[in-house]
DNA sequence: GTTCTTGCAAAATATTTGCAAGACG
DNA sequence: CGTCTTGCAAATATTTTGCAAGAAC
């Protein structure tokens, strides 16, 4: 639960990231879908809006760390709207779970990433847990 | 610890791939070099074979649970050697480590994957747990 | 001799970048 | 005006596939 609503908006002002109409719609996309989203299926979801710009968008969000970047073992990337403190940009992780039926990434809010103790030298800058398998809705 | 050695030649018998001499200098890379590879870090490594030839070696030994796939964040998808039995694909997970600078991929075999348990209806076939950060010999 | 593998070229997929034009401040 | 964004096209990167020739059984 969160005090504040999280808006396209107060997202990029928190972050540092200049709020043009392009990015508005392109962080409206992630928000609303509610699970992460890849380039190619932002790019259908917002006809109007071209591959280059959120491919540039990404970068910028990535960037300011206002997004995870997920592999999910899937062809491509996505790309999931970071619910916590732009300073410590790796708190609110969870184990997600991709279908290799329907090719959907889930957030499985409720399990949150256990804790590991890395080996000396190892500086850990973000952590990436996905189940794959079969989704309810596939089986 | 395994009581009889893994040798490309053992490895595809027991799993039913028909053991070319190209899937052999392929598996023998990827046992050789100890981490997961990349399609192109293979054929890097084997001149002579060309990757469309590693692409369908690579989809037979995956068709045949003879090794893992692995997303590590990456600009591509890594391949592992299974070291476990055919029916129990999943049995062996460990951590796996990507480092943001080299680009290379470390196998933490000490750390066993913790487990999870899904929500109702989820089938959990393959699970994927990369850290990814700087390693000891870039930091 | 039928089936599986090979090797080249071409296609398919996914993402980034060059560059000129435009918007913002 | 100077900087950042935009939009198109083209480039880059990665992996897969079509197909004809060859090897294996």
């Amino acid at each position: 639960m969160h005090t504040h609503e999280e808006t396209p908006l107060s997202l990029m002002q928190e972050h540092g990231v200049k709020p043009t109409a392009n990015r508005i719609l392109i962080l409206k996309a992630l928000l609303e879908a509610g699970r992460p989203l890849s380039l190619t299926e932002i790019e259908t979801a917002l006809e109007s809006v071209d591959k280059s710009i959120i491919s540039r968008a990404l970068s910028a969000f990535r960037k300011a760390r206002l997004l995870h970047v997920l592999a999910d073992g899937g062809d491509s990337v996505r790309y999931e709207v970071c619910h916590c403190a732009a300073e410590d940009a790796d708190t609110d992780r969870h184990v997600h779970f991709h279908c290799t039926r329907c090719g959907r990434t889930y957030c499985l809010e409720e399990i949150p990433i256990p804790a590991v103790s890395l080996p000396e030298g190892y500086d850990a800058d973000h952590v990436n847990f996905v189940v794959e398998g079969i989704c309810p809705h596939c089986s």
